[in-house]
DNA sequence: TATGAATGAGTGTTCATTCAT
DNA sequence: AATGAATGAACACTCATTCAT
C-alpha cells in the first residue's frame, strides 16, 4: 500500500524543509509514487501534514510510556521522560522541530486547530505523569501541572537547540544532567 | 521615509502569517507602498524579515537593560528579565513568535545565518546576566550559564504558548509567579 | 502532448522578440496551454531556447545532409549549401536569427556554453564537406575548413540581412549567385 | 557634462551585457551620476543605446578614412579596411557585438529603424570605397558593391567570432590574411 | 543641471490541486 | 488503486521611467 511509503517519505521532506518549502513533488519522488498517488491518499498537503505530527506525537507517547511503570520513583520517572525527548529531538531533531515547533502561522486554520490539539494531548501526557507522581510522595512542588509540563518541554527544546549548535562544549551526558537539574532544583542553591 | 511606514507593516504580516505565507505584495499594501519601494529599501524578502526580527531582539534586549541596575538584587533581576520578555511575549506574541521561533528552515542561509547569531546574541545577554549574578553570592548553582538563559527562554515561550490558549483559567501574576518560581527553584522541594 | 504544440509557438515568439523579449506568457498563450504547462516540460525558459535553437540546427543539417551524395562535383555540393541556407534565411529568417546571432549576451551562462557548441557543430558539419571536398580535386584553396565555414556562414547571414531590406533590387537568384561567386572566386578578377 | 561621464559608461555596460540585460541602474552606477541624470540627458534606455551605437559605427568610419587616400592600391584599401574592422572586433568586441549584431528585434521601433539605417550607412561607406576601387583598374568583379560590402562584414565577424574561440590555434596574422584571401580570391583555387 | 526616492507594470518560476485514464 | 499531464493562481523580484526638490 502507498500509505507506508507515502508517510515515511512526508517525514523525510517536512523535516528537511519545514512545512512550507516542502513540496508534494518531493514527497512523491521520495516515495516513489507518483503524484496523484499522495491526493489518492491524503485530501491535502496539509492533512498530510497533520498525519506526519500526529505520528511524531504518538511515537514519542507510546515510547516514553512502555519505559515508564508504577514501580519507577518520580525523579527516575521525570530523568526517562526527559531523556526520550532528548532521543527524540537529538537523534531526528528535524521531525522534533516539526512535531513541536512548525506548529505555526500560515497553516490552513483547521488543520491548525488539530495540530494544537495534539499539542494539548502531548501536554496532558505529560502534566498526567506529574500528577500521579504528586500523590505518591510530597516531593513535587505544588504547581500546575500543565504549565510545568509546557515549561518541561520548553526547556527541552530550548536547551537542544542551542546544544545542536555547540555539540563541541557539552557531551549529550551534560546535557541531560543539566536538563534534569534546572527542571527539578531550578537555578538556585538556597534553600525555601 | 518609506522605511518607517514598511517595517511596521511588516512586523504585522510576517507576525500574522509567518515567514512563508507572508507576501511582499501585503506587506506593500498594509505599508501604503508600491512594491517596488520595498525592493528599494530592502533588497530582498528574507533582509527585510532580518531587519524585523533585529528589532524585535534588539528592543527587548534595550528595554530589559533599561530596567537593571547593579543594586538589585539577583532575584529582582531575574523576576525583571522574566518580565520584560513576558511583556513582549505577551503584548505582541506575534512579534516573539516570529523572533523566537519562526528562525525555520526554508529560508535563505546566510540569512539564516544571520538570524541564528542574533539569537546567539541574545542568549548571551541572558547569560551575561546570570553570571554576573554569579559573582556577587552564592545564591545561583554553578551551571552553565549559556544552557541556562537557553533554558530560561525556553520556559518563558512555552508556558506562554500554554498560557496564550488558557487565558481564563490563570492571570498574568500566576503565570509570572510560576515561570520565576520554575526557574529559579524548579519542580522539587526537596533539599539537595 | 503538450510539447508539440510548445515548440512551434516558442519558435514564434522567439523569433519576432528575440530571447529577452519574448515572454513565456506570450508563448503560453500562442501554444494554447497554461503557463504551468511550459514549465511541466521545459525547466526554464533558458532551456525551452536551448531546445528551439537546437531544432534549427539540427533542422538545417538534416536538410543539408539529405541533398548531398558523393557522386555531386564539389562546386554542387558548395551550391547546395548555401541554397539550404538561404532557404533557411529566407523562408524563416526569425528562426534564423535566432539560431545564427541571438547567442548574445544576457543568456545563464550554462545554456550559452550549450549554444556555443551547437554552433561549433554546424561549423563542424560544413568544414567537414570542405575536407571532403578538397581530397577528391585541386579545386579548393589550402585555407583553414573552419575559419572556412565562418567565413560562409557570415556571408550568407550578412548578405540576407541586406537582400531582406532590399528585396525590390534584388531577385532570390541574384543573391544565390552573388554568394557563390564571393565565396567561391572571391572579389577579385585576377589570377593569382 | 555629465554626458562625458554617461556615454563611455554606457559603452562598457551595453556591451558586457547586450541592450536588454544591460540597466540604467549599472549604467548610473559606473557613470558615477545619479539615475535621474540619465533621463535629464537622454530621453529613454533606447535612445541611449542609438547614441552609442552610433558612437561606434562613426568612430571606426572615421578610423578608416582617416587611413585611406588616394594613392593606395585597391588591394591595399581593402586589407586596410579589414584591419580597422578587424582592430574594432578583436580590441572591442563586444562594443562589435552590438554595433553588428545588437541591432535586434525587441527594441522600440523607431530606434530599430535609426539604427537600421545607421547600419546602411556604414555599409555604403564600404560599398563607396569599392566603387571607386572599381574605376581604377579592372580588378574587381563586377558585383553588386552594397553585396560585396556586407559579404565583407560578414566574413569578418563571423570569423573573428570563431577566431576569439579558438585564439590558440590562430594568431592575429594568421586571421587578417585568412580573411584578405577569401575576400579577394575566394576559395577556389582555378581560374575562371 | 542634477538628484534619488518612489513607482507599478511586467517577468520567470513554483506548486498544490485536479482529472481523464 | 494509481497515474502523471495539465492547470492557474500566487509569488519574489526587476527595471525603465517619473517627479518633487
Amino acid at each position: 500500500m502507498s500509505k507506508e511509503k507515502i508517510i515515511p517519505a512526508a517525514i523525510e521532506v517536512f523535516s528537511e524543509n519545514g512545512y512550507h518549502r516542502a513540496s508534494m513533488d518531493e514527497i512523491a519522488m521520495r516515495a516513489q509514487v507518483a503524484k496523484g498517488t499522495l491526493y489518492y491518499n491524503f485530501p491535502s498537503k496539509s492533512q498530510l501534514f497533520k498525519m506526519v505530527v500526529k505520528a511524531g506525537f504518538e511515537d514519542i507517547m507510546r515510547r516514553t510510556e512502555a519505559d515508564l511503570n508504577a514501580s519507577l520513583s518520580l525523579e527516575e520517572m521525570i530523568l526517562r521522560v526527559i531523556r526520550h525527548h532528548l532521543d527524540l529531538f537529538l537523534e531526528s531533531h528535524h521531525v522534533a522541530h516539526i512535531v513541536f515547533n512548525e506548529i505555526s502561522n500560515g497553516i490552513e486554520q483547521d488543520v491548525l486547530d488539530e495540530l494544537k490539539q495534539l499539542r494539548r494531548q502531548h501536554l496532558n501526557f505529560l502534566a498526567k505523569i506529574l500528577e500521579e507522581g504528586k500523590c505518591d510522595d510530597n516531593l513535587l512542588r505544588d504547581v500546575d501541572s500543565n504549565l510545568a509540563a509546557a515549561s518541561i518541554v520548553g526547556t527541552i527544546e530550548s536547551t537542544c537547540n542551542y546544544y545542536l549548535s555547540h555539540q563541541d562544549e557539552y557531551s549529550r551526558q551534560d546535557l541531560e544532567h543539566f536538563i534534569f537539574t534546572i527542571i527539578t532544583k531550578g537555578l538556585f542553591t538556597s534553600i525555601e
